[in-house]
DNA sequence: CAGTATTGCTTGACTTGTCAATTATTGAAT
DNA sequence: ATTCAATAATTGACAAGTCAAGCAATACTG
């Protein structure tokens, strides 16, 4: 538990926000926060990592196939994704291929125990969402995603710099 | 630029909440792009990373002038405070004492150099601050540190694993 | 169709972050 | 006072993430 918060005792000059209270400070703090529950869970559930399971989980949903459209719809390193589907495909829990169409592009898929993995693990995981967006109101729930559009657009931006 | 997320044409069971919907991986992204962002200001305005300037921050503001402090009141963990500090110490922008009341906590102050950094980041990122909250709604602004609150305790919950 | 550019992936070097073990100091307890 | 526990910081080993260079396949251009 932090000390009292209200009392701020500080001699020195404070920032017109409290540090602690800058948007930027909280996303870290509930970044963090959520990778060690998902970690928790992930070791729990499946024995596999964060990266991993995302890779499973994009391979297994159907949402992403292939490195470059995983690398596209999250923003997972291309370095990451190539080092975790190898160590998948070690592992046994993914296949990987060249499509004869564009032998570039490496095409994943699952084995069965990938598979089982995933129809396993993917529940807790969707527990864990509703679990989350549960301690949130109405409204609240409502309105989160417009923030998280926003705030990710306002985050591409760098014309407060004059 | 993704490719359009409105037609789903996935011929594979896709998740009920889509993945890419997903809070967590909201939460990602969203600290993708803002350490992106934190990283380009710091390093045009002032050439420190972003680990030297949350302790410049912290120490600067009043906010936390020890290890143990800065590790409470923020999220980075003790063994990069104390490579960071040294690397501050090093470049002269702090300095350390070790308080005769307690000479196991490191007692830190900016030098000249450093309150300097510190006197001309400041007013930017907090500009920054106010562009990422302008993005906003005055709902949305009214809500959001609620909704942090409120995620992040439900991020130290493991219960929904039955 | 030759030459160039782009794309997808991989690799290695490097930085950052995490974790456990260690040391030094202080606090607590009888 | 002596022992035992707790705290603060540091270190080293390791994992995760970033970045730039490189290779192979495909797309584009005149």
């Amino acid at each position: 538990m932090p000390s009292d918060m209200s009392s701020n005792l500080a001699h020195e000059p404070v920032a017109d926000r409290k540090l602690t209270e800058f948007l930027t400070y909280r996303v870290v703090r509930l970044h963090h926060a959520l990778n060690a529950q998902g970690m928790d869970v992930l070791n729990d559930v499946a024995g596999v990592t964060l990266s991993q399971w995302r890779v499973i989980a994009m391979v297994g949903s159907g949402t992403a196939t292939t490195s470059r459209d995983i690398a596209r719809v999250s923003v997972i390193d291309p370095a990451i994704i190539s080092r975790t589907v190898h160590g998948l495909e070690e592992a046994g829990l993914l296949t990987t291929s060249r499509p004869a169409d564009d032998r570039r592009v490496l095409q994943m898929a699952l084995t069965g125990r990938g598979r089982e993995i995933y129809a396993r693990t993917l529940p807790h995981m969707q527990a864990r969402q509703n679990a989350l967006l549960g301690a949130l109101s109405a409204a609240e729930q409502e309105m989160i995603f417009g923030i998280f559009d926003r705030l990710e657009e306002a985050a591409e931006s760098r014309d407060f710099l004059k």
